[in-house]
DNA sequence: AGCACGCCGACT
DNA sequence: GTCGGCGTGCTC
């Protein structure tokens, strides 16, 4: 299956022909590997080797799936096989059956109930685990034993005497459900009975934008617009975004209704994932919610897709194939014939100008729910901001306002470690990465210099590493210098939440717990504080530092600085209590900045639309970027440019480049890219149809590794 | 992706 | 003389 082509194969003899997208164990080189069925063709092919046996009886792919990831090949130009490979559950792809698996219990043996306790005198732990085992007949599972204290080691060393025994008995297929509705809707206003009404009554295919600002009541939207289908006995599917599966996300959509609801997320293990994969297909699971593979998941009565937040990047995948989420979830409504909602207080510009051009359903939900208005932001000019003084006094005063009223306060930078950069101050030396093009960061607490790019690390410097220097000095502010200064500044706690404090499992719940019991509290942190959490007692933001996003040399640059920075902003106050947004910022008089601060997402979206129509860019324009890693730049650049000079002219579409990366070097390996643009997609994708096979057979393609992104989220 | 084949340097 | 390095190419 990983392969780019398919391979033909004759049936065995006197069996019926499996249906597309059944498994199939073949005879591979001189090994044995599962495939799935693509079509049944007359071969030209002389010597087939035949199937060894047929998996199974009914697809594991059904047809719409499959046709989905047929599409997805063809788009992203990836092989199907890889598609498929990357679709079906591991334990599928390993040749396992596709029901879920038994519930598993431990029970004693026939000889197990025979034993005499003298014979475990001297392993006390293995006699208790036989006690409480001959008190359960019906057997005990893993979680019980867990509960009861017995060990595993205990239960392995009792399975080795063969006086104890795993088993797997039949899983009781769920109970049928009458009502769905567990707990009543809340009161909808105007604005949302309107977006409820128009996805309950659509009928077959049709894409929403649910455009909603923060606190608008979007969830609760989705909820009474998945009552119906519910009632109707189908099933809903939710995408959300890596960091949107929290437990509280949960906990509203199984408090609302009565029904099964799985979660489909990277974190399971295999055999949960397949479970979870076959609740879907049989229907068993009525709501899917799950992170952006999810999408693939099989469902017997689909009634309704919802793409939550749906212009988070996390959404596109990032490596081996990058598929986007978002799309593919309009692409499967459409093939399901049901609605399809994308919900976004900031929405993509693609989604956004598909929504004016009347190709998607625009629905707008204007008000905070409570009837506190949107918090003004209130722009500082951070000119005077110094290394050691990074936030303004006015940002300081109003902290200790807030923290005064009893409120909480937080501090948004999207920079971790101490300070991005360790310098000498004799010489202007900065400490580099030796892998990348790019700074060390300084991790105070660890006395460590990290690279945030490659991950590679070493101990602070001692002297310059030009002059031999000892007067070094680092510059610029991260969160752990924030945090250490705010600690200083006031006696409130500060809470730091960024990728190095929340490493630990459960240490990021921690400290969402202790803030959740809203005593003051001044938080710090990075993108992580700015999705999903709801903080009650949160009645000021400062922003810092956002203009990186504003001014950014790439074409998504401004458009996703905005987006994080009304996230942000939509954090502070809620409901009835109106909240406090301040930016510093050293460019207040840049036109975007300015359009952001206003808080207006639509001014801003105007005025970048309005760039990327004169600059032939997405949504007017559609990109492809041919990427190629390789140990010497030359060779990037060579396998590149024999690519564009072979490529055949198609009328319409342009190739640019190649050109080095914006960052050259990462990780040790030089980075180059061929852009591939067109105002029409037929005309680009005709462009990348000689692309890729052209690309393949180039034998300087085998001296780096190269990928083709397609809708690329960013050209860096 | 595996796993072969194949053609050149350091060891018993 | 052989063992083993990883470059190249094939798998219906």
């Amino acid at each position: 299956m990983p392969l780019p082509g398919c391979f033909d194969y004759r049936l065995p003899p006197g069996a019926p022909a499996p249906a597309r997208g059944c498994r199939v164990e073949v005879p591979f080189g001189r090994r044995t590997l599962v495939g799935l069925v693509h079509d049944h063709q007359p071969s030209e092919l002389k010597q087939l080797k035949t199937v060894k046996r047929v998996l199974d009886e009914e697809p594991v792919i059904d047809p719409a799936l499959y046709a989905l990831c047929e599409r997805a090949a063809r788009y992203y130009h990836h092989p199907l096989g890889e598609v498929l490979n990357f679709v079906l559950p591991a334990l599928l792809r390993q040749g396992q059956p596709a029901r879920a698996g038994g519930e598993v219990r431990w029970r004693l043996t026939d000889r197990g109930h025979h034993v005499a306790p003298d014979r475990l005198a001297r392993a006390p732990r293995q006699l208790q685990a036989m006690e409480i085992l001959a008190e359960h007949p019906r057997g005990l599972t893993p979680a019980m034993l867990e509960a009861l204290s017995v060990s595993r080691p205990a239960l392995q060393a009792l399975r080795n005497k063969e006086w104890v025994e795993r088993v797997e008995v039949a899983e009781t297929p769920p109970p049928e459900v009458d009502e769905v509705r567990a707990e009543p809707a809340l009161r909808a206003n105007a604005e949302q009975r309107a977006a409820i009404e128009a996805i309950t009554g659509a009928e077959g295919f049709q894409p929403f934008l649910l455009d909603g600002v923060t606190g608008s009541g979007k969830t609760e939207v989705y909820l009474q617009a998945m009552a119906p289908v519910l009632a109707a006995g189908k099933q809903v599917l939710v995408l959300v975004p890596e960091i949107g599966l929290t437990p509280q996300t949960l906990r509203r959509f199984r408090q609302r209704f009565a029904v099964p609801v799985t979660v489909l997320h990277s974190g399971l293990t295999d055999r949960e994932r397949l479970d979870a994969w076959v609740a879907a297909r049989e229907g068993h699971a009525r709501i899917l919610i799950g992170t952006r593979s999810a999408v693939f998941t099989p469902l017997a009565r689909p009634g309704l897709i919802i793409v939550d937040e749906a212009h988070d990047a996390s959404l596109k995948q990032q490596d081996g194939f990058r598929y986007h989420a978002r799309d593919l979830a309009s692409w499967r409504a459409q093939q399901l014939a049901v609605p399809v909602v994308h919900g976004s207080a900031t929405p993509a510009l693609e989604t956004l100008q598909l929504a004016r051009d009347g190709r998607y359903h625009w629905l707008r939900l204007r008000q905070r729910a409570g009837g506190a208005g949107a918090p003004p932001i209130e722009l500082l000019d951070a000119r005077d901001a110094t290394p050691d003084r990074p936030l303004l006094p006015t940002a300081l005063k109003a902290i200790s306002e807030t923290l005064g009223r009893g409120e909480q306060a937080l501090v948004f930078l999207n920079r971790r470690g101490f300070a991005p950069v360790i310098l000498c101050r004799d010489c202007g030396w900065q400490d580099e990465c030796p892998r990348c093009d790019s700074l060390m960061t300084w991790h105070r607490s660890e006395h460590q210099l990290r690279c945030h790019h490659c991950g590679h690390q070493h101990r602070v410097p001692q002297r310059c590493g030009q002059c031999g220097s000892t007067n070094l000095t680092d510059a610029g502010a991260g969160t752990e210098k924030l945090e250490s200064l705010l600690a200083e500044h006031g006696d409130a706690p500060v809470v730091r939440i960024d990728r190095d404090t929340t490493r630990r499992k459960g240490s990021l719940d921690a400290k969402l717990a202790q803030i959740q019991k809203g005593e003051p509290a001044v938080l710090v942190g990075t993108q992580m504080l700015a999705k999903g959490h709801h903080f009650p007692r949160l009645s000021l933001a400062v922003i810092m530092n956002m203009d990186a996003g504003f001014l950014s040399a790439d074409f998504r640059g401004p458009e996703q600085a905005a987006q994080l920075l009304l996230q942000v902003a939509g954090r502070s106050g809620r409901q009835d209590r109106p909240g406090r947004v301040l930016m510093q910022s050293r460019h207040g008089d840049h036109n975007l900045v300015r359009l952001a601060a206003a808080g207006d997402y639509h001014a801003l979206a105007d005025a970048l639309l309005a760039e990327r129509r004169a600059a032939a860019l997405p949504p007017f324009g559609h990109l492809a970027l041919l990427r190629c890693e390789a140990m010497a730049m030359g060779q990037a650049l060579a396998f590149l440019e024999e690519c564009a000079t072979q490529l055949p002219e198609v009328e319409g579409a342009h190739v640019l480049g190649p050109v080095p990366a914006p960052m050259e070097k990462r990780a040790g390996r030089y980075r180059a890219q061929l852009l591939l643009q067109s105002a029409n997609r037929p005309a680009l994708h005709g462009l990348l149809d000689a692309l890729m096979p052209l690309a393949r057979s180039l034998p300087s393609g085998r001296r780096c590794r190269w990928h083709l992104d397609v809708d690329p989220i960013d050209l860096l």
